[in-house]
DNA sequence: AACCCGTGGTT
DNA sequence: TAACCAAGGGT
C-alpha cells in the first residue's frame, strides 16, 4: 500500500515547480513594491521580532505599533525583560488584552537565561519550548530573524491559502494548520522564506481580506483557483462561533475618607486573573445565596440594603451606599459579557484589611495597571459627586 | 478537541 | 445591534 501524504489526503494538488518559482516571484515582486513599513521591519533582532509577534497575536497592527515602541523602548534587551517586576511588565501591557501574554514572555525569558546563556535560540525545536510561543510564532521568528524556511501559518495564510487552493477544511481547528504549513513548505521561497511568510500576511491584511475582497485586484489573481473558478465567496470555511454567555454584577466603588477607592484583586486564575477591579457581586451567584428578598425594576432600595449587608458579612467592612445606580457600564469579552450595576458607597469605617483589597487615590490611577473593564468603572466614577 | 483568554474596529 | 474579525497559545 502506498502511503498518502497530507496533500494527498486532503485531495491538494502542489503545483509544478514552474509554477511556484513564478508565485514566488509574483509575490515576492509586490511585497517588495507594496509591504507596510512597520517599526518590527527595521530590525532582525530576534527579541524584538518576538515581542512584535506576541503582540500580534489576536491583535491589529495599528494598535500594537505604540505599545511595541514603547516596549522595547523600555526594556532593549532580554535580560530587562527576565529582570522586570510583573508591575511593570503589565503596565507596558495595559490595554492590549490576553495578559498571560506577557506573562508568559517573562518566564520565556527567564528559561532563555537559563537554558540559552541569554541569546534567543535558532533552533526551531528550542524556540517551541519557549513558554507563550507555539507553531506559528516559532516558524515566524524563525524564518524572519533567523532567515530559515519554517512555516508560519495564521490566519491570513490559512485565508490567503484557502482561496489559492479551494480548499474547504474548517481553518477554525487546530488541526487545519498542519496542512497549510504543508502547502507553505512546497511554496516557500527558500532565499527569503521570512518575507515570503510577511508577503503572504500582509497579502492576506490588505487585500485578500475576509470582507471587502476583490480578487482581480490581487497580484496572484492569476495563481487563485478560487478566483478562475468564481468559487471565491466560499472560501475559507469557518465553523461558526458559539454565543457569548451574559453576566451581570452589582460593582461597588466604595471610597474611604482619604478619598481612596477600594478595589480587589481577581483570582490567579481565570477573566483578567489577578488584575484589579472593584468590588463586583455576581448577580446570579447572589441570588443563589439566598440574598433574594428584592426585586428589581427602579426599586434599588432593598437591593442595596442587602449589599451593604453583604458587605458587611463578608468584606467586614461597613459601607453606605447611595440609593441608586451612578451608571450601567457593559464590557464584551471575546466569550464573556459583563453588565456593571455601578454603585458609589462610603467606607464608614475604614478596617477593610483582606489581602486581596487595595485602597487607591484617583491622583494615583495612571500608575496602577488596570483593566478595560476597571477603567470604565474610573471614568464614570471620576464624573460624579459623592452623595 | 473544545474551551478559555481582552480589546478595539467594522459591518 | 449582534456578529465577526485581528501576525494564537495554553490547558
Amino acid at each position: 500500500m502506498k502511503q498518502k501524504n497530507v496533500l494527498q489526503k486532503n485531495n491538494i494538488t502542489m503545483w509544478s515547480e514552474e509554477k511556484i518559482d513564478r508565485f514566488r516571484q509574483t509575490l515576492l515582486n509586490w511585497y517588495d513594491e507594496s509591504k507596510r513599513d512597520l517599526p518590527w521591519r527595521e530590525t532582525t533582532n530576534p527579541y524584538y521580532i518576538w515581542v512584535s509577534e506576541i503582540m500580534l497575536q489576536q491583535t491589529q497592527v495599528d494598535t500594537v505599533i505604540p505599545y511595541y515602541n514603547r516596549f522595547i523602548k523600555t526594556l532593549p534587551k532580554i535580560s530587562d525583560l527576565a529582570e522586570a517586576p510583573e508591575e511593570t511588565l503589565l503596565k507596558l501591557w495595559e490595554g492590549l488584552g490576553y495578559y498571560s501574554r506577557v506573562r508568559n514572555m517573562k518566564v520565556a525569558a527567564i528559561q532563555i537565561q537559563k537554558d540559552f546563556e541569554g541569546k534567543f535560540p535558532e533552533n526551531h525545536k528550542d524556540v517551541l519550548t519557549l513558554k507563550g510561543i507555539g507553531p506559528y510564532t516559532a516558524g515566524a521568528v524563525t524564518s524572519i530573524a533567523f532567515n530559515q524556511t519554517q512555516p508560519a501559518v495564521d490566519g491570513n495564510v490559512m485565508r490567503v491559502l484557502s482561496r489559492l487552493f479551494e480548499i474547504d477544511l474548517d481553518i477554525s481547528k487546530v488541526s487545519t494548520r498542519k496542512v497549510f504549513e504543508e502547502i507553505i513548505r512546497h511554496l516557500i521561497d527558500p532565499e527569503r522564506p521570512g518575507d515570503f511568510n510577511q508577503a503572504l500576511m500582509d497579502l492576506g491584511a490588505t487585500i485578500c481580506t475576509p470582507k471587502n475582497y476583490f480578487p482581480e485586484t490581487s497580484p496572484v489573481k492569476e495563481f487563485n483557483a478560487s478566483y478562475l473558478n468564481e468559487t471565491w465567496e466560499k472560501y475559507p470555511v469557518k465553523k461558526k462561533k458559539t454565543k457569548v454567555t451574559e453576566k451581570t454584577f452589582y460593582t461597588l466603588m466604595i471610597k474611604n475618607e482619604k478619598d481612596e477607592y477600594l478595589y480587589e484583586k481577581r483570582p490567579s486564575k481565570g477573566v483578567l486573573a489577578g488584575m484589579f477591579t472593584p468590588i463586583m457581586i455576581n448577580q446570579e451567584t447572589f441570588k443563589e445565596q439566598g440574598w433574594k428578598l428584592f426585586n428589581e425594576e427602579d426599586d434599588y432600595n432593598s437591593i442595596v440594603r442587602e449589599l451593604e449587608q453583604y458587605i458587611a458579612e463578608v468584606y467586614k467592612l461597613k459601607i453606605k451606599m447611595n440609593s441608586q445606580p451612578k451608571g450601567i457600564l457593559k464590557h464584551v469579552f471575546s466569550h464573556i459579557k459583563w453588565e456593571m450595576i455601578v454603585f458609589e458607597a462610603l467606607a464608614l469605617e475604614d478596617n477593610a484589611r483582606f489581602e486581596n483589597l487595595k485602597w487607591i487615590h484617583m491622583s494615583q490611577f495612571d500608575k496602577e495597571m488596570f483593566p478595560v473593564p476597571t477603567q470604565k468603572v474610573n471614568n464614570l466614577v471620576e464624573t460624579l459627586t459623592l452623595f
